[in-house]
DNA sequence: CAGTATCCGCTTTGATACTG
DNA sequence: CAGTATCAAAGCGGATACTG
């Protein structure tokens, strides 16, 4: 069993201006949240902030489509469904973190560029 | 002064349903095409084969800005604008590189699944 | 709990035509 | 040559409400 996941795992990275995006908007979030463990559907809900539960859907289902988590539901009262990477889903933590590192080091040069930016006169 | 650039250099690497984007859908593409040198925009305009100018210019007004190319206008009839990639551009081809690496890895084993997907029944 | 069903708006991308 | 101007279409992502 994992340990719950951090509430505010996600609240530094916002997508300020990264220009590297994996999958659709939550994909990449989800593949961390899973990273540790397999994970239910109000769990990713509670910690990806905002999604609904019809994008939520959305994006597991597309990632199960393309093989990168398998999604097992429990015939239980109340019912239980849990999300877990493949070992495919785990092999995109590699462009990921060849992502984040883009960005922690160079992610500031591009903010003072577009702070610096002056948009030829017409 | 660098070679022409192959003209069927983006003919096998269509998104097919590649999950890694750099910046907005030609962004990763324009980069390519200055990794060797400066170019012109009729230039990129015919490798990037279907970008209309209006779209070509606003990817390179969005690249300018975040400070991934520098636009240079010269002085002369027919006019000439060269783009060339920045320092800080070019740090973009180490996670471009990793999404080009996953992809050869693991992009047939997406397929492969996508094709196997049967959506589960309502 | 784990979703569906509708409806909606914004952003992205493109087609087409015109210009300094 | 290197764009701009307009218009239109598509694609995502979201709000809200309801259900097995």
């Amino acid at each position: 069993m994992a340990e719950p996941l951090d509430p505010d795992m996600f609240t530094g990275c916002p997508p300020v201006a990264a220009p590297i995006r994996i999958g659709d908007k939550w994909t990449a979030k989800i593949i961390r949240c899973l990273e540790t463990g397999p994970r239910r559907f109000t769990e990713l809900q509670s910690v990806l902030r905002g999604i609904t539960p019809k994008v939520l859907t959305e994006s597991l289902r597309a990632m199960e489509r393309d093989g990168f988590l398998t999604r097992t539901p429990y015939a239980e009262i109340p019912p239980r469904v849990e999300y877990e990477l493949t070992g495919l889903g785990r092999t995109l933590l590699e462009p990921m973190n060849a992502g984040c590192e883009w960005s922690r080091k160079h992610l500031a040069d591009l903010i003072h560029a577009r702070d610096a930016w002056q948009a030829p006169a017409p």
